[in-house]
DNA sequence: CGAAGGATTGATAAGTATCAACACGGGTGG
DNA sequence: CCACCCGTGTTGATACTTATCAATCCTTCG
């Protein structure tokens, strides 16, 4: 195992969540470091890093699931079954993927960014995790994490108009910025729009005329293709699912 | 406590779901109950009976969390936030709900049909949490299920027309019925044609609409409105998302 | 500089949302 | 027991929207 770090420069495997029951967070919404320096470290001894190219995949549907990835730096997009023109998420840093139904991936993984993970064998995961009640408790955190969001996701998709989809899908970008801390007032979209699509359940060339329409009716503006900054919030808030981001927890 | 029984006639609390990790299940897909008599009997300890009529709400969106569900009989609708016209889950006997972010339910539950359920208060629940390594694992296999269905669901509201939505829709059910044994040929339909509408993401007279189609094509042939049989299965399943159910891992 | 893949734009047609009227069915009260 | 009534579901006509097919533009990388 190299010296693999995070963002403030720790080494070993993280998971980021919000407390399901804890009330009263430093502040709403944002997801803390579940893992201490200690579990992350004893952590560290069961994964080797590896490192992904843009367009690699890191696993396919149907394959067994020998391990577990967790992101470290880069973006993947997560496909349901081996169809490609299914994405069910997007994972960052901190997240978790190898979800798998009686020992097979249920899901493709694919980088869209160069990617860099922790890997860890299910086998000795499941052994650790006999031992470490706490890592537990972290992992079930993750998973009410997941959950909420394949809610949301569902609400997106359950849009019948375009442009609801494409505001709440950078609502929920803006949103996954803001819990991180990373918010810049500008949306960062490291997919292309060929992923938006698939995700929001539309055609290539039908999320390019919303992003076009959203332009020229003054809501978002967009330096380049994957940056746009929100301009007219009020009109903006109207085209997102209502109050969605608010009740569903986000992220 | 009352001597509340499951179909097997054993009481107390039960979790039925895939091991997500375990090969060779005695039959592909089937769910398990995961608790052993004695844990189901020191749940009850903790739980107490509830009962529900048709159309009421187990809780709501935005209070405070302070129990977790566990539905005995019936049928509940999950929806997103307050919003009743976002269905993100039909919940079913040896399912969980009480979803939360920070202490805050963040789903709207209720009943679909007349409910029986467990309800066990969080904070007794977290505390057993802590002296049972067992009951966590077995809640992280049901959180794996939810997250599979989750993304299946995501799938079916993907599909770009409405006999994808609906064949989709009633393979989930006819999965649904098959990985707990009841399959009788004939798919049931708790739920009214307004929430099947919110579950896939179309109106309800088009879902009206395209069950008539698929019935004047041949495909299915229904009984009442609550009950289908599929009577050309390959062109059934060349409705259906392409692959998805099998490479789901459904349910 | 050229090529290849991603993105935008255009024209057409298919499909569903919408609005509205009507049929059905189960429950209630006379 | 029957009639009525209200909620649920079906059916119809129209307008809107997006899928589809296709051509062009832009960008990035060799």
């Amino acid at each position: 195992v190299t010296g693999e770090t995070d963002a403030f420069g720790r080494p070993g495997p993280a998971i980021l969540a919000v407390d399901p029951w804890a009330p009263g967070n430093p502040v709403k919404g944002e997801m803390r470091q579940l893992l201490t320096d200690e579990e992350r470290a004893e952590l560290a001894a069961l994964t080797s890093v590896v490192r992904f190219k843009k367009g690699e995949k890191l696993f396919r549907s149907g394959e067994r699931a020998h391990w577990i990835f967790n992101i470290v730096s880069g973006v993947v997009k997560t496909c349901a079954g081996d169809d490609e023109r299914q994405i069910v998420a997007f994972l960052f840093p901190g997240d978790l993927s190898g979800l798998s139904s009686e020992g097979i991936y249920i899901n493709s993984v694919q980088a869209i960014t160069p990617v860099t993970a922790y890997q860890a064998p299910v086998a000795e995961l499941r052994t650790r995790f006999a031992n470490n009640a706490r890592l537990r408790q972290h992992v079930i955190y993750k998973l009410f994490q997941e959950l909420r969001r394949a809610q949301y996701h569902a609400v997106l998709l359950g849009q019948k108009t375009a442009v609801s989809k494409i505001a709440t899908f950078l609502q929920m970008l803006e949103e996954h910025e803001r819990s991180r801390g990373e918010h810049a007032g500008e949306i960062h979209m490291p997919m292309d729009r060929s992923d938006i699509a698939d995700y929001v359940g539309m055609t290539l060339p039908a999320v390019s005329r919303t992003f076009a329409a959203l332009i020229k009716r003054g809501v978002i503006t967009s330096r380049d293709r994957r940056h746009v900054t929100i301009t007219d919030l009020a009109a903006f808030e109207k085209m997102v699912a209502v109050g969605a981001a608010r009740d569903a927890g986000l992220p």
